[in-house]
RNA sequence: CGCGGGGUGGAGCAGUCUGGCAGCUCGUUGGGCUCAUAACCCAAAGGUCGAGGGUUCAAAUCCCUCCCCCGCAA
C-alpha cells in the first residue's frame, strides 16, 4: 500500500521499519521538527527522521501539519493510508478525509483506558500490571476511534516506562502490520470504544516527578519506574534536587515523619519515611553527577539521618 | 556561542584556592578471630591524578588547547 507515516519518538521507529520491512510504500516520514536539544542547544534529528534519512524515505516536518502547507503537502503525497505511532501532533478532520483508505494508529495501551500522549508511562505510575497495544482508526478526538487489533501485555515487576516502552514498540509493529494485513483482507474487526469507560491521562511535565513523600512508599515506587527515563523522579534536600532512580517499597511501620531519612549507612543503604511505609533507595543522582547506586554515593558523600527531603521549595 | 557541576587505584570521594611524600571510606586478595555477621583484627596488591603542551628546582594543584561524563534550561 501507498503510505504516509507520521511518528516522531524511539517508540514509533519499529512501526516505521515493520512497514517498509512488510514492502509498503512508504512514501513519506511526518515528524516534529527538529528541536534544540542537549547541552549547547544544539539541533537533534527525531528518531524517525533518522531512520527515514536512513531508508531514504522522503521527511516531512511541519510546527502544524494542519496548516494549509502540512495538508497541501500530505494531499501531493496521494497515500492511500495514513499510519501514526506517537506522532504528537493532533490531526484536524480536513488532514483526516485526505487518505482514501484512512488512518491508523498505534496506541500503547489497552483502549478506551490511558487515552493520551503518554499511556505507557501513566500505566505504571498507576500500578498497573497489564497493559497492551491497540490499533485504531484515528477520528478526531484524541485516541477515540473505533479499535481494530488489540494485544495484551503484562507489565514486569520494577519495570521501568524506557523499558517497557522498548518492548511494547515492537510488539506495536507487529500487530500494526497484521492490523494492515487484515483490513485489506477486508475482514479486520472494529469496535467503537466504550466511552464511558474512558480514562484520559495529560503529557508528561517536569514537575510530576517531584515525590510527594506523604504518599505511601508503594505509590512512589511506581511513580520512580513510571518517570524513567524522563522526567525522572526528584526530591530536594535544601537547595539541592536529589533524582531516585530506582527504589523498593518496605511495609515496616514508621513513626517518622514523611520525608525524614532513616538510615544513610554504606553498607545497609538509604531508607526514608514516607506516609506509608519506608522507601528504600537504591539508585540516585545527586546534582552534577550521574547515577550510581546509594551505596556507592553515601561511600563519599555522608548523610545525616533525621535530615528531611522535599521540606523547601 | 544558553547556564552550571565534574573526570584522582576496581567503586564513591578528599586534596586544587595558597605548587612541596598519592590520601579517606569501601571493595579485592592473603592471613587471623568468632556459634555467627552489612561484624572485628592484621597484612598485601592495585595510580600515565581524562589527553597534550607550557611555566617552575618542583605540577593532581598555576596557564593554554582538546576529549569525555552529568545537572538545569529548552
Amino acid at each position: 500500500m501507498r503510505i504516509a507515516f507520521m511518528g516522531t519518538p524511539e517508540f514509533a521507529v519499529p512501526s516505521l521499519a515493520a512497514l517498509l520491512e512488510a514492502g509498503h510504500a512508504v512514501v513519506g516520514a511526518f515528524c516534529q521538527p527538529d528541536r534544540p536539544q542537549g547541552r549547547g542547544n544544539r539541533l537533534t534529528a527525531c528518531p524517525v527522521k533518522k531512520l527515514a534519512l536512513e531508508r531514504g524515505v522522503p521527511v516531512f516536518q511541519f510546527e502544524k501539519l494542519r496548516a494549509p502547507e502540512g495538508v497541501a503537502a500530505l494531499r501531493a503525497l496521494e497515500a492511500e493510508l495514513v499510519v501514526t505511532a506517537a506522532f504528537g501532533q493532533i490531526l484536524s478532520q480536513e488532514l483526516l478525509d485526505i487518505p482514501p483508505r484512512g488512518t491508523v494508529n498505534v496506541h500503547a495501551s489497552l483502549l478506551p483506558a490511558y487515552r493520551g500522549p503518554a499511556p505507557i508511562n501513566w500505566c505504571i505510575i498507576e500500578g498497573e500490571t497489564v497493559t497492551g497495544i491497540t490499533t485504531m482508526r484515528t477520528d478526531k478526538g484524541v485516541d477515540t476511534g473505533d479499535m481494530l487489533l488489540q494485544e495484551r501485555v503484562g507489565i514486569l515487576p520494577g519495570e521501568t516506562a524506557g523499558e517497557l516502552s522498548a518492548r511494547l514498540a515492537p510488539i506495536g509493529a507487529a500487530l500494526l502490520i497484521r492490523t494492515l494485513r487484515e483490513l485489506e483482507a477486508g475482514n479486520c474487526p472494529r469496535i467503537p470504544q466504550d466511552h464511558a469507560a474512558a480514562t484520559r491521562h495529560p503529557m508528561l511535565r517536569k514537575e510530576l516527578g517531584r515525590i510527594d513523600w506523604a504518599q505511601p512508599a508503594r505509590r512512589i515506587v511506581n511513580l520512580v519506574r513510571g518517570v524513567d527515563p524522563w522526567p525522572g523522579a526528584f526530591t530536594t534536600l535544601g537547595a539541592e534536587v536529589y533524582k531516585i532512580w530506582r527504589a523498593e517499597a518496605e511495609e515496616a511501620a514508621v513513626s517518622a515523619a514523611p520525608g525524614t531519612l532513616l538510615q544513610a549507612d554504606a553498607k545497609a543503604g538509604m531508607r526514608i519515611a514516607t506516609g506509608g511505609g519506608a522507601l528504600r533507595v537504591l539508585e540516585l543522582q545527586a546534582p552534577g553527577a550521574k547515577r550510581m547506586a546509594t551505596t556507592d554515593y553515601l561511600r563519599g558523600h555522608p548523610m545525616a539521618v533525621g535530615a528531611r527531603f522535599g521540606e523547601d521549595a
